[in-house]
DNA sequence: GCCGAGTGATTCAAATTGGAACAACCCATG
DNA sequence: CATGGGTTGTTCCAATTTGAATCACTCGGC
C-alpha cells in the first residue's frame, strides 16, 4: 500500500465540518418531524417520494434505491405506514412478485400538514445559514459526491 | 403561521445534494470500516477522540457530547469495546459517579491499523472529489451550521 | 413444456438506537 | 449538617435497522 496521504488542515476542516453537520442536521430534523407531526425522517421521505411519483405510487425496489434504508428496512416502514393508513400496497398486475406502495389520501394530507414545518426547519438550520455561493458550492460538490457513490454502489 | 417560503431551485439542489451525500457517505464509511477493520463508524470515532485526548482518556459525558449518540448508546458501545479490549473503564478519583473511558494499547493499535484505509476512503468519496474552493465553502458553511446547532441544542 | 439463473419482496435473528426511569452522588445554601 | 436541585452513568424497554436466508415468481434457452 502506498503511504498514507493524511488530510491537511483545509481538508480536515471540510471533512469534520461535513461529518458534524451531517449528524446534527439529521438528528434535529428527526426530532422536529417527530415532535411536530409524528413522522420519522425516513417516513417523511417516503411520503415525499411517493407524492412526486406518477400516479403517486412506486415499486418497493425503486423506493429502496436512493433511500436511506435497506430493502428490508423499507418493508418494515411501509408496514408501519400502512397500519397508520398513510400508504397502501397494491400488487403489480404484470409481475405478481412486484408490489407498489401507493400514497393514500390520508398520507397526502399528512404530508401537506408536515411540509411547512419541515421546510421552515430546513431553512433555519441549513439553507438560510449559507450564502448563495456556498449553496452552489454545496450543490455542485456534494452533487458530484453523491453521483459517484451511486455509480460505485451500483 | 406566516406562509411557507418553499425552496427555490438553487436551494433545493443544495439541500437534496446534502441529504443524499450525507446518507451515502455515512453508509459507505460504515461499510468500509466494518469490512476492513471490524469497527463500526461510531466505534472508530470513539477511538479517534480518545487517542486525541490528554492521557488518552475522556469522561463518558464528554464523549457523548461529541455528538456520537445518546448517553445510553455510548454506554452500550463502550461496553462492547471493553469486551473487545479496545478501551477500559476507570472510575474518577475525585467524583465517584464519574467514569473515564481509557484507550488501551490494543485500541491504539487497532486505530493505527484502521486509519490509513479510512483516510483513503474519505479522500476517495469526498475530499478528492471537491475543488479547494468547494472544500473551503464546505468548511465555512457547514462549520457555521454545526456551530448553530450546537448552541441551540445546548 | 421444463430447467436454472436471477429478481422482488418478505421474514427472521441479532445488533443498535434513543428515551425514560433510576440510583448514587456532588454541591451550594441555609 | 440537613436539604433540594442538578449531574453522572447505567439499566430497561420498545422501536428500528441490517444482512442472511427464504419463498414465490419471471425469463431465456433447450
Amino acid at each position: 500500500m502506498a503511504e498514507t496521504r493524511w488530510l491537511n488542515e483545509r481538508e480536515m476542516r471540510a471533512w469534520s465540518g461535513f461529518l458534524a453537520a451531517s449528524a446534527l442536521v439529521n438528528r434535529r430534523l428527526d426530532q422536529q418531524l417527530k415532535d411536530d407531526s409524528g413522522l420519522s425522517h425516513p417516513q417523511y421521505e417516503i411520503l415525499v417520494r411517493l407524492a412526486a411519483a406518477p400516479e403517486r405510487e412506486l415499486r418497493m425496489t425503486e423506493l429502496a434505491n436512493g433511500l436511506i434504508n435497506s430493502k428490508s428496512g423499507l418493508t418494515y416502514q411501509i408496514t408501519q405506514m400502512e397500519k397508520a393508513g398513510l400508504v397502501r400496497r397494491r400488487s403489480c398486475p404484470s409481475d405478481v412478485r412486484g408490489v407498489f406502495a401507493v400514497l393514500t389520501e390520508a398520507g397526502r394530507a399528512r404530508l401537506d400538514e408536515a411540509a411547512p414545518g419541515h421546510v421552515a426547519t430546513v431553512r433555519e438550520i441549513l439553507v438560510d445559514v449559507l450564502t448563495p455561493e456556498q449553496l452552489d458550492a454545496l450543490a455542485d460538490g456534494l452533487g458530484e459526491v453523491g453521483r459517484r457513490l451511486r455509480e460505485q454502489g451500483a
